[in-house]
DNA sequence: TCTGGGGTCCTAGGACCC
DNA sequence: TCTGGGGTCCTAGGACCC
């Protein structure tokens, strides 16, 4: 099941008024992140700018993406789909698996009409459309729910399956993107059924494990199972800033890196992770990155424990001279906070006290809004200029003078910098 | 789609071990 | 000192997805 222009679908059901007319989330970032089908009519298109948006279609109402209702809705789409069945495996945001294996009995009625039954309970109780795929595979699942959209519910029974690959264009295939149809095309195969007929052989000699699994899925073999288990935790968390235009200045550059660590590790720290790897990368202009890997000594969510190899790391990757468009940071090697270890050498008086006062940093910014303390060398490069020329006039602010107050802006606070 | 941000998994090849 | 044969772990980089 794939909700239709799930985050525009959202605003229209909260906003009444909205219905009906073009709706286009994304406003935040500059760019479409969700169109609706009156905006999609007009020629508006995902990750179009919000220029070509207003040419296109002067009376759109644009709007920043709420993330925190959508999920809502989200998380209201996946308990409807769980009354059905309690193999759900939510995919993303507006999207899931469901297996409904032996389930016509207890139904009683066909795929067909548990499906349409699941459409309708969605779309009445929630007010956004979806449209479903019934298959004998997730691929072909998912082949089924883009087939007709919105609203769209299309069954592939498996002496069907040829009729829709027929017509189907390789790169549309999940898990098949513009560089594995690039390469098949070479060898004459451009539709997913021509990829499906295509002999093993083929496939092995060329390709990897995936493509071998997918062509599986698209004969109606199933191989990857819905995995209902709600996704725990993170094997990665990066964060990354494009910045325009692209700079040379290097005091710049590393305070955006600095702020991309930090807001990493304030997300690892919310899901009580700590890293025991850190990426640093940089990309340039002509869009290639270059980065470095570091080991830590101790798996961390600490910014004052990461600034050295930060530092250390960006050095060895940071050439002068080179304008920049974008940091970023990756933390890996994650594990829950609870289960590091330290080591024989490490000072654990001080890796305590590092803890409590992230500890209320984290307090702080839960009471008092986002960065409401946040490290000096992650200051905008203007500040920090400011900031090394003239100590005194940094306003550093006792965490006591907030108390009771919630409004920093205005009280004429500025950030309170904590420098660890 | 001249390009935003956040993820996952797979593979080749090097280092190292018995 | 050189050699055969078998295996594991790790990382860089690619490809793909929403």
């Amino acid at each position: 099941m794939d909700a239709d222009a799930f985050f525009a679908s959202c605003e229209q059901a909260i906003h009444p008024e909205l219905r009906g007319k073009p709706v286009v989330t994304g406003r935040e970032r500059g760019i479409v992140a969700a169109a609706s089908y009156e905006a999609k009519a007009r020629g508006v298109k995902r990750g179009m700018g919000l220029f070509d948006v207003k040419k296109a279609c002067p009376d759109v109402i644009l709007l920043p993406s709420d993330y925190e209702t959508y999920s809502l809705f989200s998380v209201r789409m996946f308990e409807i789909l769980r009354r059905f069945s309690p193999d759900v495996e939510e995919y993303s945001i507006d999207e899931a698996f469901v297996d409904l294996t032996g389930l016509r009995r207890s139904f009683h009625g066909s795929y067909a009409m548990i499906a349409g039954k699941i459409q309708e309970t969605v779309e009445n109780e929630l007010g956004i459309s979806v449209s479903i795929g019934v298959s004998l595979s997730k691929v072909l699942a998912k082949t089924g729910s883009k087939h007709k959209k919105p609203h769209g519910l299309t069954m592939i029974p498996g002496r069907d399956i040829h009729v829709y690959l027929e017509k189907l264009p390789v790169e549309e295939v999940w898990g098949i993107g513009a560089n594995t149809s690039a390469f098949l095309r070479k060898f004459g195969i451009t539709t997913a059924l021509e990829f499906a007929r295509k002999d093993e052989g083929f496939i092995k000699k060329h390709l990897s494990k995936p493509y071998r699994e997918v062509r599986l899925e698209l004969n109606g073999i199933s191989v990857y199972p819905v995995v209902p288990e709600s996704k725990s935790g993170y094997q990665s968390i990066s964060k990354t800033k494009t910045f325009t235009p692209a700079s040379t200045d290097k005091t710049f550059v590393f305070a955006q890196l600095s702020k991309n660590m930090e807001n990493a590790c304030i997300k690892a720290r919310r899901h009580r992770l700590a890293a025991a790897r850190l990426l640093i990368f940089l990309r340039k202009k002509d869009f290639r990155d270059i980065g470095i890997e570091l080991r830590l000594n101790r798996p961390t969510a600490y910014p004052a424990e990461l600034f050295e190899p930060l530092r250390e790391g960006f050095n060895q990757v940071y050439q002068s001279g080179i304008p920049y468009r974008l940091t970023g940071v990756v933390l890996a090697g994650l594990m829950p906070e609870s289960r590091v270890q330290f080591s024989l050498f490490d000072d654990t008086a001080r890796i305590e006290k590092t803890a409590r006062i992230y500890d209320t940093v984290d307090k702080l910014s839960a009471r008092f809004g986002k960065h409401t303390v946040r490290h000096a060398s992650s200051l905008p490069a203007k500040l920090q200029a400011q900031h090394e020329g003239q100590r005194g006039d940094v306003p550093v602010r006792r965490a006591g003078l907030f108390r009771g107050e919630n409004n920093r802006q205005r009280l004429g606070l500025p950030m309170l910098h904590v420098k660890v």
